[in-house]
RNA sequence: GUGGGUGUGGCUCAGCUGGUUAGAGCACCAGGUUGUGGCCCUGGUGGCCGUGGGUUCAAAUCCCAUCACCCACCCCA
């Protein structure tokens, strides 16, 4: 019979992975909180048209990588590619705007791109994400962006660098962008196939191109920087000087482009380079217009999504050993099987107390069950033996000093407890 | 969608100018220690060498096909 394996660009989290997966959601939570963002769970799936009029549909999410179907009633709906328009549809569905002028919302869960997995790349991919609904001030831009680095920051990641940009608004970005096309029309043979591609359906975007000519091309051609509007303009130097004066590094690239269509004005993206190709640990925005074009009252907003698993991986370059996360407080041997469903009741009594107990599930020898008790890290074991039984008392043994003593039976729990409290 | 690389016990890999029973380390189990873990020593379990076809007296090894995974392009978190 063959095995059913896992669907390609997904992963299984085994332990003890999984408790690095743990330290960092709740690492995550304890940042939110102190900024005040309240979690909004949401469902992963929607109605396609969301993601369609969201995030648009020249952008490569929504015109080659979502997870769609039609379902048994007929509607047409995708697994989540991202969560921003999710989290929008949800503030305006709920009115949330009217209770109170400022939103500020997080989110933590599972994003769908059928895209070919590779290093930091996968299907199922994991983000936690803010949206700060409400708030037009640059106050908000440098919010977001600290609230992000100091994630980052207690996590124990500090070899990325933040760049920022504006890429203005629907008064100045237009006339960049005919002007931006003039230019590449000028030299659309000399481009590489994928910017003439781009030329066509998002001309911004040539400057994210690694091929060398294509760089050389548009070294004299027009940045949106010098085309920003007053407002644009004003915005982005408040945000910059906000962010000096929380004194955060950035660097500003100014080819810096989101492949989201909902942006104006501040983008912003945070790189390692130490994770692979798939560089960019986290990024996002100001969207102004976004709240609006999914049929809410026009609403500023500002946000970013991280993704989790490459976290995880610039973690990993700070060599943190997720196997000595393992913590056991107690293994109750009971050797040779005798004393099994015994150790059970007891097992429960201490559990009781708040301390964590493993019991031997196979009745092995007392050797096998001391060597269980140090795979698991167990700081005690306790051996119910013969020997002991008969004279109404147990064995308490510790790990780490190789110290034993015997305990009274009746004393057993109280003294585990009293032991295990003052370490 | 395009390109490159790799598929050998649970894991990491050696063997691959074709030639007798396919190896190592780690992990797992047992013993050395007649109830006592980690270190050490000894032994053991476990592999249709990704799959299918071809060449050959003979294929893990050569050829073709196919699948899977990895990395990169593209794009993005």
């Amino acid at each position: 019979m063959e095995p059913i394996r896992r669907i390609k660009g997904t992963d299984d989290i085994l332990p003890p992975e999984s408790l690095l997966w743990q330290k960092l959601t709740s690492i995550i939570r304890k940042v939110m909180s102190l900024y005040n963002y309240q979690e909004i769970i949401m469902p992963v799936f929607e109605y396609s048209e969301l993601f369609a009029r969201g995030i648009g549909t020249s952008t490569d999410i929504v015109s080659k990588e979502m997870y769609t179907l039609v379902d048994k009633g007929g509607r047409n709906v995708t697994l989540r590619p991202e969560g921003t328009a999710s989290v929008v549809r949800a503030y305006i569905e709920h009115s949330l705007g009217s209770k109170s002028p400022v939103v500020k919302l997080y989110y933590i869960g599972p994003m769908f791109r059928q895209e070919r997995p590779q290093k930091g790349r996968r299907r199922q991919f994991n983000q936690f994400g803010i949206e700060i609904l409400g708030a037009p001030s640059p106050l908000a831009d440098v919010e977001g962006i600290s609230l992000n680095l100091r994630i980052l920051s207690e996590i124990g990641i500090h070899n990325s660098k933040l760049m920022i940009n504006s890429i203005g608004d629907s008064n100045c970005r237009g006339k960049y962008r005919s002007d931006l096309t003039g230019y590449l029309e000028k030299r659309f043979d000399r481009l590489c196939g994928d910017c003439q591609e781009r030329y066509r359906v998002n001309a911004l975007r040539v400057f994210d191109c690694k091929n060398e000519s294509c760089q050389i091309e548009l070294r004299d051609a027009p940045l949106m920087l010098d085309y920003l509007c007053e407002g644009c303009r004003e915005h982005f130097d408040l945000v910059k000087k906000g962010l000096e004066k929380h004194q955060i590094d950035y660097s500003i690239n100014s080819r810096l482009v989101r492949g989201l269509d909902y942006y104006t004005r501040t983008v912003f993206e945070i790189v390692s380079s130490e994770i692979g190709s798939q560089d960019s640990l986290s990024g996002g925005g100001r969207y102004d217009l976004l709240v609006e074009e999914l049929g809410g009252k026009s609403t500023p907003a500002f946000g970013f999504a991280a993704g989790m698993e490459r976290m995880l991986l610039a973690w990993e370059q700070n060599s943190v050993i997720s196997s000595s996360l393992i913590k056991l407080d107690c293994f109750l041997a009971a050797p040779k099987g005798i004393h099994l469903t015994q150790a059970a009741i007891i097992a429960e009594k201490i559990r009781d107390e708040g301390i964590s107990v493993e019991v031997d599930l196979l009745g092995r020898s007392l050797k096998s069950e001391l060597k269980e008790a140090n795979r698991l890290n167990a700081r005690l074991v306790i051996i119910l033996g013969e020997d002991e039984a008969s004279r109404g008392v147990c064995l308490v043994r510790d790990m780490v000093s190789s110290v034993q003593w015997e305990e009274p039976s009746p004393r057993l729990v109280n003294s585990v407890v009293e032991y295990i409290s003052k370490i």
